[in-house]
DNA sequence: GACAAGATACCGACTGGTTGGTATGTTTCC
DNA sequence: GGAAACATACCAACCAGTCGGTATCTTGTC
């Protein structure tokens, strides 16, 4: 440009100078949420992002790398969401359980059926059997929010007397595996509220363990 | 090839006439399962049932017309296996119940990981956002088994009083929903046996639905 | 605080391979 | 002999990834 030309805006929006990864990473969540990984081309994710091929691959050397980054993004940005989150004052480990599964309710109930779902569970099925290092970012992340609940869940089990042949690492494990199936139940039936329904079943079961 | 040629054996195996489709569906229920529907050719498919691609587009009119012929495949031939199996000779509804989920539980410890897995649900999530027919497609396989769960459930709370704020409908969904989650989370452990755990928690929790 | 020099961030045309799909020819069965 | 069931060659679009180049920032030196 030479020296004396007026500011000349672009015919496509670009994005200021130092974003470009951060942008991919939240555009990565949002467009591989809704249309899966490799359903998702490089150009999809550089558009949704406002980003060049030569930004894309500057800061990341491959699409698999990219989903890996976006796997760990995820987990970083919903276990700050969880660990800030108001379930946590409940007065006891019970209380604090079946608040988190009421949060988990209250987050089916709002946004578009496309948006309630969960990164990781949805891309540890498509990289399973494709992309090792995908499947293991994925499931680290699932796992370690599972490992999150443990804690209550040990101390609420205690407290009704240890149920036998109830483990709080398993009933943890359990926790995720009915949001990750309310979500996939909520998309075979197109709607949300049968993912809720499932939630206040599992809500049940606990209480049921919690209060027996 | 002219007349007086010795038969001469092809290359590439190839299949009889006449059964291509069925080659076809059941190389896609295999493959689709293992490495979910983008991730998969029609190429592939092809090499997977021993047949060309001019078999491929004479049976099917896209890709998309096969992943949906699938997914019903899939339903019917589930439907047919569960509808032959023995749970269904328990004396008492609960009994009923419980034996469903003790076969699930147990088909989930033999096979490799990669087999223990619903190909409705795992292309649910996948064209959710891509492809209305398959998700239908897959939608209908899911919400059908859990409508053949729902007689035995409703006689199961009835035999134990209609606990308040339980239907079948919802609990049938639930169920197919843990199997779902099941699915998930054992891929993100990469273990069989975390899967089954969940089925675990899931049939306690239906024993103490039907026993209070 | 000016300035050279290297480092980092980014751009976008290009490429080789793959993909879903087609057009047309051949075989088999009734 | 005609229709259904294939087979083969082919195509245009797309895809992940490359590469030569440019703009901006940082750092060391005086």
């Amino acid at each position: 440009m030479a020296a004396g030309d007026i500011a000349t805006p672009r015919a496509t929006a670009r994005v200021a100078r130092g974003q470009a990864r951060g942008r991919l990473l939240d555009a990565a969540v949002d467009v591989i949420r809704a249309r899966g990984l490799s359903a998702t081309s490089v150009d999809d994710l550089c558009a949704a992002a406002g980003v060049t091929k030569g930004a894309f691959f500057h800061h990341f050397e491959s699409k698999e790398a990219l989903a890996v980054a976006a796997a760990q993004h995820w987990g970083a940005t919903t276990g700050a969401m969880f660990a800030a989150a108001s379930y946590h004052q409940g007065a006891t480990a019970a209380e604090r359980v079946l608040a988190y599964v009421d949060l988990r309710a209250e987050s089916m109930q709002g946004p578009p059926l496309a948006a309630i779902s969960c990164l990781a569970g949805t891309m540890v099925q498509e990289a399973y059997g494709t992309s090792p290092a995908v499947r293991d970012a994925c499931g680290a992340t699932i796992l370690d929010h599972a490992r999150t609940l443990e804690a209550d869940l040990a101390e609420a089990l205690a407290d009704a007397g240890n149920p036998p042949g109830v483990d709080a690492p398993s009933l943890a494990r359990h926790m995720v595996a009915v949001v990750q199936g309310a979500f996939v139940v909520a998309k075979a039936a197109d709607d949300p509220s049968v993912a809720v329904e499932s939630l206040v079943h599992l809500r049940r079961y606990l209480a049921l363990l919690f209060g027996a």
